[in-house]
Parts: structure tokens; C-alpha cells; sequence
DNA sequence: CTAGGGTTAG
């Protein structure tokens, strides 16, 4: 059509219709000729509309420069370009109008402006400003401006403000419930978000697919898969279209729930599936173990054409499989190097978790050392790979070389350290992060309480532990489980049972984890008949699977407590076969008993399973010796020497004003040897008239004395005992940790050094926890 | 609507 070419005036509204039917840029500048030739330059509505249609087309220039032709402009076209500023990428233009609008005009700005203003604020201080100014001038009642403060809250991390909006609207829509649940979710506040949503259905607000949508990523998170069931009738019932948004929701839902045969299905529904959804399905299958599943997609979305992104990447490796995945991690690690797919800071520290994970502790930190950005995460995840592994010394210093950095630790960090402290039992390193908690400020969550309470019950200080427990307000089953174990760690099986009853009456859920503490508590201290009720509620009241672990708990307080016979029958009635650990504790008991017979059995069937293992050999041989048949204890000290196996040595470690000093058998290494070993002479002299004798029976258990000529030795233990009493003032306690067993010699001479130096010594031994106090032993000679 | 690190376990 020719539009110039046309004589008659043309009409406001034609022109309108002109603006609107619009498609192209140079389309639209003809229009705009037509409209000046037609002498509606000035006409505020024509104009206006022509504004609108420019920011459309993303012209925000000639927009800026039409509006400076309108001498008086209305407040209509004023939220026009405040909003369409703000649209296209340049929200500074539009606080700076709204400005220029109120110190320079008569106009009031409007709910729309509001709307559009507050959701082109940059930062919090504009955003508190304009809200102001929206109270002030009426409008902060608004629904529409509520959402834009809403929406803007939330994006600026600042749930409590946006929620005291939110709480505060006298009305609401739709879409600003949808506001509020969709910020609730992007801060991670999954229950709240949850509960807004249930509000909202229950006072009977509508809701449309864009509330689903919003929901279901909480419900997913949560793996609240009743929740999110709800939210798919609720939608049924309400009869939406499943758009292919709330398909993939729901599937990401059922896909994160574990039930990946309903998200596949789910997965199929979609008609046009996104990068997105091919990524929560793949790594739906792949934590499901369906591995083949996720390569497969895999290799569609490959093929399909589609881009691959890095959460891809994260979806593919096998993070939460068990075991033997080394593989399959390296060949995506290495499709990952050969197309050219950069490793961010995200998908390298997946790698850097999986290869700790599978123990591959150098190939994590290879991946950690080339890895040129690092962030606190992959910090973390290299610390934490090494104190799984066992290695709490690398962790702790590779923490301090984190501490040089500009990295700071986080409740993460603290957590994982923390963690290696109580494995390594280093009391004064532990004090010294909980100080560092105070003082850097680092959140007390859970985790870090958890931690810190089994840090100190797992380096000897059990009541700071309680007094840490007690204190807290928010507690899980981890939490109880961590203080019932520590509790038995120290011998207290009453009281690890009085907690196990008041966590029950809380109405926590008692995992197999919290079975495991109590029995374990129980066989401490012997109390043999609770043992046996707390198995058999495990079973039968709360139909929780034993595992080995259970059943050797079981064996052990059966055993120690000398029904040898009975704890034979159970381990034949065992449903699964039992294990080396189940046989074991059953070696252990014989020899406390002195059970020739079913140590022998018990022995036989060790040496089949793990004829690795030095301990039983050690045990079986102390078993001929207490019968006096020392040339079978020899010959079987004889196939420890011949196939090379080797016993780790035994020695102790006490802390001195922070230093650690550590002792083996026999030491005479230490500068301070002389006045040891005098020490324990003249300790020795005093204890004999007090009664004391050398205890020549043979060790219970896997103690340090192997061979009788060692006997003149001194164990590492007493030694320790000696240094600390001449380096720390009188009256002192005294902590040391053993990496074996205590032996009975040493039990017993501890006992009367804690009487006559009037010391409480606190032996951590590779079991448990011995406070000698006064010429005795917490653990009531029960060991 | 998709993605990385943490506490308990004879």
C-alpha cells in the first residue's frame, strides 16, 4: 500500500492501527511520517503509542528522542518510557526520569509508575527509597507496585522485607502470590515457599501454571514428593493446559524424588524439550544409578544439535553412585577436554568430589591444581576429600594454606575440618576452630554444631560436648546420634540410653546410625539385657535392616559379658553370611573369657575371610599362650613374619602447651627421655608398695606387646603419662591417645599413677575413652 | 523449570 499517496486526512484511530500493524522498524518510520504529515505530532495519545511500539523494536534512542518533542508530556507517557527503558537494558535511564518527572513537572507519579520504577532499582538503598516515596504518595497498597516491591525484595536477597509487604497488602492477586512464592524459592526458602503456596489454596486464591511452575522446584528441592503430588491434583483439578514449563517442573519433581520411570513418562509429554529438561532428566537417571540412561540422553542431546551446558556436564557424573563410576567420570572428564567444554569452578569441583569419592585422591588434586579459579567450594571439597580418605593431617594442612589465601573458610570448611580434628583427637586444634567460629563470625548452623559436639567428645571433653548439645536449638537425628555415640565413646551407657529415650519421646526418627551408637553404647558398659530390648525394637518396632556392624555390636555384648555359647547361636542364625567384623568380635570376647575352643573356630573362619588382617593372628596366638602352648602361639607368630604382615606399631601422642609429642614403645628418642624414664621408676617404686604388680597375662587385644621379649619395654602410653606429669603443673588432667588398644599392665598402672599424683588422666585409646580418676577407671575394668 | 562443597557409623 502507498501510504503517501493517499489525499484524505487519516484518522487518530487508523493511525493507531497503523502503529500497531507495524512489523518492521522502517515500517513503523513511515507510519510515524504519515502521523506528523497528518498533524498529529503533537497528539499525546498517537505519540505515546508510537513510544511504545519503538521500545518494541528495541529502538531506545529514537524513543529518548520522540519524548523530547512532546512539550507537555502526560504521566502516561512518562511510565511508557520508564518502563520501556528499564525493558531494554538501561534501568538507570528510568530512575533518572523518574526523577527528572518529580523534581521538574507537575505530575504525580502513578501505580504504574511505581511499578515500573521500583523494577528498574539497582540496588537496596533506591529500592527502600522509592518504596517510600510509593507509601507516601498512596500507592503502597497497590497490588501492582506490592509485586514490583515484592519481586525486587526478593531479588536483592531481602526475604524479610519482601514478605512484610507481602503480609501487609490489604488485597492480592495472583500474580503477586506467584511473586512471593517464586522469591521464596529463588532464596532457598523451600518450607516457607511451601507453606505461602498452601495459603494460597486454602483461601481459595486462583492459581494459574505460573504458580505450579513456581512451586514445584520447592517441592522437588524438599523431596517432598507428597507435597509436589498435591500441587500436580491441585492443578489437574483446577484444569490447566500442562504447558511444557509446569511438564518439565513436574518431571524435574519425580526425577529429583528418585522415581525416574514417572519423570521419563513425564519427559515424553513435553512437546518441545529444552536444554533444561534434558538436563534434570539426565541427571534424574544418573543419581537414580541409571547411568546408560543419562549417556544416552546424552548422546541425543549431542546429536539432536543442541548446545550443552555445564549443568549438563554436573547432571552427567555420577556423584551419588557407589562405587566403580572411575571410569565413566574420566571418559566424560575427557569428552569434556577434547570438545573444549571449560571446566568453571562448578563442573571441576563435581570432578574434584567424584575422584574423592572414589578415592582417586590424586587425580582430585591434579584437577584442583590446574583448576585456575579456584572458590571456597573446590577449597572445601579438596579438604573434605582428604579427611574421607583418612588423611587429617594433609586436610588440616592444606586448610592452613586455604587460611593464607583471600579465601575465607565458611561453615562448610569448619564443618569438614572439624571433622578431621576429632578423627585425629588433637584437642587444642579443636579449640582453637571453635574459637575461630566465634571470631570470624561463622553461621552455627547444624552442621557446625554437629561437628564441634563430636569433635569434643572424640578428643575427651564429653561435658563440653553436652553443654554444646544442650545449647542447641535446633537439633536432628545426626545431632543425637553424635552425642548417644560420644556418651558410649566414654563409657556413660545409662545416660547414652536415657538420651536414646528422650530423643524417641521428642518424636525424632531413629536411623539404623542411632541403633548403631546405642548398641555400641551398651557394650561399653555392659549392659547386656538393655542391648538385647534396643535390638529387638530395631527390628521389630521400627523394621530398620541390621547391618554387619549390628550384629557384631550384638556379639560383642554378648561376648564380653561371657555368654560365648549364646553369641554363637546368634551368629548362626545370623540371614546374612557373617562377616570378618562379626568373627572378630567374637575373637575378641573368647580371649576375655578364655575360650579356646570358639576362638579356634572363630579363627579358622577369620583366616579364610581376611587373612590380611594381623590382629587375629596377634589375638589366636595370645589365646595358645594363655594355655601355656606357647610353640603353636610361636608358629602363628611364625605366619605373621613368613607372609610379611605387618602390625602397625603402637604409640601414643600427648599434647604440651599446644605441641603434639608422640611416644612408641620403648622410646628414648626424646629430649627429655632421662627424666621420663627416672619419672616412671620412682612412680614404679611407689606403686608396687601401694600393691601394683606387672600384669603377665597376655594382652586382651590387639596391644602393642607382640613378642615376650618386648615385655621389658615400656609402652608408649606410660611414657606419655610421665612426660605430662613433669612438663604440667600439679593437678593438671592429663590426655593422651593411644593408637591401639590399652593393654591390661597399663590400665592397671594407670590407675594407681591417677591415685598418687591425684590426676585425672584421659586415655583415648583406638576404642574408647578410659577416665582415671583416683585409682580408678570409668570404664569399670570393662574394655 | 537445570549444576558444585559439609555433620553421625565395631
Amino acid at each position: 500500500m502507498n501510504l503517501s499517496s493517499s489525499s484524505g486526512k487519516l484518522s487518530r484511530n487508523t493511525l493507531i492501527s497503523l502503529i500497531n500493524k507495524s512489523s518492521t522498524f522502517p515500517h513503523l518510520a513511515q507510519t510515524h511520517a504519515q502521523l506528523i504529515l497528518n498533524g498529529y505530532r503533537f497528539d499525546i495519545s498517537t505519540i505515546t503509542k508510537l513510544t511504545q511500539k519503538l521500545f518494541h523494536f528495541g529502538h531506545t534512542r529514537h524513543a529518548r528522542a520522540l519524548f523530547f518533542t512532546v512539550p507537555k508530556p502526560d504521566i502516561f507517557l512518562f511510565n511508557v518510557l520508564v518502563r520501556g527503558f528499564s525493558l531494554n537494558d538501561s534501568p538507570s535511564s528510568s530512575i533518572s526520569l523518574y526523577t527528572h518527572l518529580r523534581r521538574n513537572t507537575d505530575l504525580n507519579p502513578d501505580n504504574f509508575t511505581y511499578a515500573f520504577a521500583v523494577a528498574a532499582c539497582s540496588n537496596e538503598n533506591l529500592l527502600m527509597l522509592l518504596h517510600a516515596h510509593s507509601i507516601i504518595d498512596g500507592y503502597g497498597d497497590n497490588v501492582f507496585v506490592g509485586s514490583a516491591l515484592v519481586d525486587l525484595y526478593c531479588k536483592f536477597s531481602r526475604v524479610g522485607f519482601a514478605r512484610k509487604v507481602f503480609d501487609g497488602m490489604p488485597e492480592r492477586d495472583t500474580v503477586l502470590w506467584n511473586t512471593m512464592i517464586n522469591g521464596l524459592v529463588k532464596n532457598c526458602c523451600f518450607e516457607d515457599s511451601i507453606q505461602v503456596f498452601k495459603e494460597m489454596v486454602t483461601r481459595g486464591v486462583k492459581m494459574d501454571s505460573s504458580t505450579v511452575t513456581a512451586v514445584l522446584p520447592a517441592a522437588a528441592e524438599l523431596q517432598e514428593m507428597r507435597g509436589g503430588m498435591g500441587i500436580q491434583c491441585l492443578a489437574l483439578k483446577f484444569g490447566f493446559h500442562f504447558y511444557d514449563y509446569v511438564l518439565t517442573g513436574l518431571m524435574s519433581l519425580y526425577s529429583k524424588c528418585g522415581d525416574v520411570k514417572t519423570a521419563s513418562l513425564l519427559f515424553g509429554m513435553i512437546g518441545k524439550r529444552d536444554l533444561i529438561a534434558f538436563n534434570a532428566m539426565i541427571s534424574g537417571f544418573t543419581s537414580n544409578g541409571e547411568t546408560e540412561c543419562s549417556v544416552r540422553l546424552f548422546r541425543e542431546l549431542l546429536v539432536s544439535g543442541e548446545k550443552v551446558s555445564s549443568s549438563t556436564i554436573v547432571g552427567l557424573i555420577p556423584l551419588h553412585s557407589p562405587f566403580g563410576h572411575l571410569h565413566l567420570a574420566c571418559s566424560i572428564h575427557g569428552f569434556c577436554v577434547k570438545s573444549g567444554i571449560i571446566l568453571n569452578p562448578t563442573v571441576s569441583t563435581a570432578f574434584t568430589a567424584i575422584y574423592n569419592k572414589l578415592n582417586e585422591i590424586d587425580l582430585a588434586r591434579r584437577l584442583f591444581d590446574e583448576s585456575t579459579e579456584k572458590t571456597v567450594v573446590a577449597w572445601n571439597a579438596m579438604i573434605s576429600g582428604y579427611t574421607q580418605n583418612g588423611l587429617t593431617e594433609t586436610a588440616i594442612s592444606l586448610f592452613q594454606e586455604m587460611m593464607k589465601t583471600e579465601f575465607t573458610p565458611n561453615a562448610v570448611t569448619i564443618t569438614t575440618i572439624l571433622s578431621a580434628c576429632a578423627q585425629l583427637g588433637s584437642l587444642s586444634f579443636g579449640k582453637w576452630v571453635h574459637q575461630l567460629i566465634k571470631s570470624k563470625n561463622i553461621e552455627p548452623n547444624i552442621y557446625v554444631s554437629t561437628a564441634l559436639i563430636d569433635m569434643y567428645a572424640k578428643c575427651g571433653n564429653i561435658l563440653e560436648a553436652w553443654q554444646l548439645f544442650d545449647s542447641m536449638s535446633e537439633k536432628n537425628t545426626v545431632t543425637w546420634n553424635t552425642i548417644i555415640f560420644g556418651y558410649g565413646l566414654h563409657g556413660y551407657g545409662h545416660e547414652a540410653l536415657e538420651l536414646f529415650n528422650e530423643m524417641l519421646h521428642l518424636g525424632f526418627n531413629p536411623s539404623s546410625v542411632t541403633f548403631l551408637s546405642v548398641l555400641y553404647a551398651c557394650s561399653h558398659a555392659g549392659l547386656v539385657e538393655e542391648g538385647e530390648e534396643v535390638f529387638h525394637s530395631m527390628v521389630n518396632k521400627y523394621r530398620i535392616e541390621p547391618l554387619t556392624e549390628h550384629y557384631a555390636c550384638m556379639v560383642d555384648i554378648l561376648g564380653r559379658s561371657g555368654q560365648l555359647e549364646k553369641a554363637l547361636g546368634f551368629i548362626k542364625e545370623l540371614p546374612v553370611e557373617p562377616g570378618p567384623a562379626v568373627w572378630g568380635t567374637l575373637l575378641g570376647a573368647c580371649m576375655i573369657h578364655k575360650d579356646t575352643n570358639i576362638a579356634r573356630l572363630a579363627s579358622e573362619r577369620l583366616f579364610e575371610l581376611d587373612p590380611e588382617s594381623v590382629g587375629y593372628y596377634v589375638l589366636l596366638s595370645n589365646i595358645y599362650s594363655t594355655e601355656r602352648n606357647f610353640p603353636k602361639a610361636a608358629s602363628i607368630r611364625q605366619v605373621v613374619k613368613k607372609r610379611k604382615l605387618a602390625k602397625s606399631p603402637g604409640c601414643t601422642l600427648i599434647e604440651v602447651n599446644g605441641t603434639p609429642h608422640v611416644f612408641v614403645s620403648g622410646d628414648r628418642s626424646h629430649s627429655h627421655a632421662t627424666d621420663i624414664y627416672a619419672k616412671l621408676e620412682k612412680l614404679t617404686g611407689k606403686m608396687r608398695e601401694m600393691g601394683y604388680q606387672s600384669e603377665t597375662a597376655p594382652a586382651l587385644h590387639d596391644v602393642e606387646e607382640e613378642e615376650k621379649e618386648l615385655a621389658f619395654n615400656v609402652h608408649s602410653e606410660k611414657l606419655a603419662i610421665a612426660f605430662g606429669l613433669i612438663t604440667t603443673e600439679p593437678g593438671t588432667e592429663i590426655r593422651i591417645i593411644k593408637n591401639l588398644r590399652v593393654c591390661l599392665d597399663c590400665h592397671t598402672a594407670t590407675k594407681f599413677i591417677s591415685k598418687i599424683t591425684e590426676r585425672l588422666i584421659v586415655v583415648r585409646d583406638a576404642n574408647r575413652f578410659h577416665h582415671f580418676k583416683d585409682g580408678k577407671c570409668s570404664c569399670g575394668d570393662y574394655w
